[in-house]
DNA sequence: AATGAATGAGCGTTCATTCAT
DNA sequence: GATGAATGAACGCTCATTCAT
């Protein structure tokens, strides 16, 4: 089975590519107001005004960032969805990839999609709840499934919104060196929604 | 009983006060940096430099809105607990309590703890973390509780953190004007913890 | 004979002189523009807005300073004169007398004279102008007595200027504690004027 | 016998070097404080922001208008000196140095160097306390040479003060175009310092 | 006389963006 | 594509001064 790559598409080793990522650690580390084209520019290893002949502004490159990290998660919950039949074995499957995807190697880009969200602009908010839409579909499609089943009671809007809160609220506490593993923690949310003995 | 104020302490009618509400809900608007000490005075109604007779800087103000909130977020707790002591009793009013903090009379600022937390200096930021564990340890006491008289088995730590993503989140979807109350939001938190059979 | 007060005339007990002395001292150690009206407010034990009660404005504490400070020192070389017939004993009484103004009681002030000139209005200056000639006639005058005996041959402005560039340089190395004597100072300084042998 | 330029070093035409000068003089005008940046940048012909291109802050610039006056006058000072040999010649070199140094090319530059050393963070004054210790080692070393052969009786360091005194207080009466000469100035001053019938 | 909150113009500085080279 | 000097609007903050109490 495909792997996903260890890098977001689009943050590849391209020049575009590698002012992406770090553009998404400076965003996430200092906020994006608190960072500075200067900043990315250094960081990339070239002059603040040359940023621009990659992107009209400063935050066309948090849009961009926002973009990636959403197509390339979105790719995730697909791949973790192929190939599994079982609704429970589902769920965990993206459990498990957005866990990933918030405290493993997006982890930065993430953090950046919740935290500057108000820092785009009203039109690229609309384009990335467009791209965030197919992301979330794939989770309400699993759910329902859930329902049907009869192992899920609750709404399933409300109960995504719960597994939201708490996985991506992950981000504030989860220790990748820690000693409980993402695994681990994937069955511990997935008794949160459907229940131990079940 | 008695009920908490519909006013954070603090944040009442002396110029102080309603300074502190509008900066709260302009930081949670717009964000600390996106919003400018000229924004907070047209607010208020005064000039941008009779700001700094009341606090000396902007950085303190935002201080001053999570001191303000966290004291009296604190006492709500204190208030929830106060007369119960059966321990399910007790975590629903943490909850209830939490929800009321994150989605009613305070969620402007709760929400600037949450996300202008790194605009604080590294000073502020421990002497709020100092009042967040006293928070902290009223949702630990009844987390042990519930532990000891075995209505919960999962580690408190933990839950403790899936609890408050779960709270923390709804500030991004619940509304004050839906069907949905808070009340029962409680009950479906709640039944995530310790589980609808129990 | 009368002794010079040790405290300026006008910079003595009242709240007025008390205000002077301070804003003398904060001119000399900051600098006029470095020092604000809550400093000199802070420093007398009152609100910076009373200060407007003495004085009509900043600058005019400063004006206040300059002609304070002029008066009393002009009166210090007039009692230095006094009794004194012999030109080369007049000369060192107005030496040393100048010496005492610009590195003893009255140095913060006269030191202000020097670096704040161009703070005060051009009025003002045309004011303390008026205030120094006659403090520079009584310097003229002795020289003029000093050329009229046959001790000092050169032009009597331009020995006055060697003289004054002497004396107010003092204000930056001489030690009223070191072993260096005012009295051993004036003997020197008289040496460059009128010669040692003559 | 090389001339020095009549340009200060790191004061020519180049952006900088304009900047530099334009900010000496208005320093000297209107002192440091009373300078804003809008005005040198007004005086330059650029934005005020665009200053910051050239110097992190107005204190760099205070501080590299001092720095490049006393390099520039240092060097000034050895030119005097060389090719002469004996002291009484190297001295009237010095004094015609320094008179130049603070009546002539250089004498704003000079003048701030003077009038606006506590505006000056601590660090750049003792920078430019080390290079000034350059400039008087000069100095010094003449007077060392003078009492040696007997011309100067008085003690060195009180003798340098008072030149300095006597020089440095020149800006403020010597007139360029009066009748009165640089060199006529010179030999009064050192008259003052060993004697005329020596 | 004194207070102290308020003013408002102005400060030094920042920084996304532009553009001639 | 890259540079880096320049822009210019906006920022947080200061402070002499005013004035109702």
């Amino acid at each position: 089975m495909a792997q996903p790559q260890t890098i977001v598409n689009g943050m590849d080793d391209t020049p575009r590519g590698k002012l992406l990522s770090a553009a998404a650690r400076l965003f996430r580390d200092q906020g994006f107001d608190r960072t500075t084209v200067r900043d990315i520019a250094r960081e990339v290893g070239i002059q603040s005004g040359s940023l621009f002949h990659h992107f009209p502004s400063k935050e066309d490159i948090l849009f961009a960032v926002m973009v990636e990290v959403i197509r390339f998660n979105t790719e995730r919950l697909r791949m973790a969805l192929a190939g599994k039949t079982d609704p429970v074995e589902r769920l965990c499957g993206l459990i498990d990839a957005e866990l990933r995807t918030i405290v493993g190697d997006t982890r930065e880009a993430m953090s950046v999609l919740v935290y500057e969200w108000r820092c785009l602009t009203a039109e690229h908010q609309q384009q990335v709840l467009a791209l965030r839409d197919v992301y979330e579909q794939l989770w309400m499609d699993v759910l329902e499934e859930l329902r049907s089943s009869g192992q899920l009671q609750a709404d399933a809007f409300i109960t995504r919104r719960l597994i939201t809160g708490m996985t991506s609220w992950s981000s504030n506490w989860f220790d990748a060196h820690g000693s409980l593993t993402i695994e681990q923690l994937t069955e511990i949310i997935r008794d949160r929604i459907i229940g131990e003995s079940r």
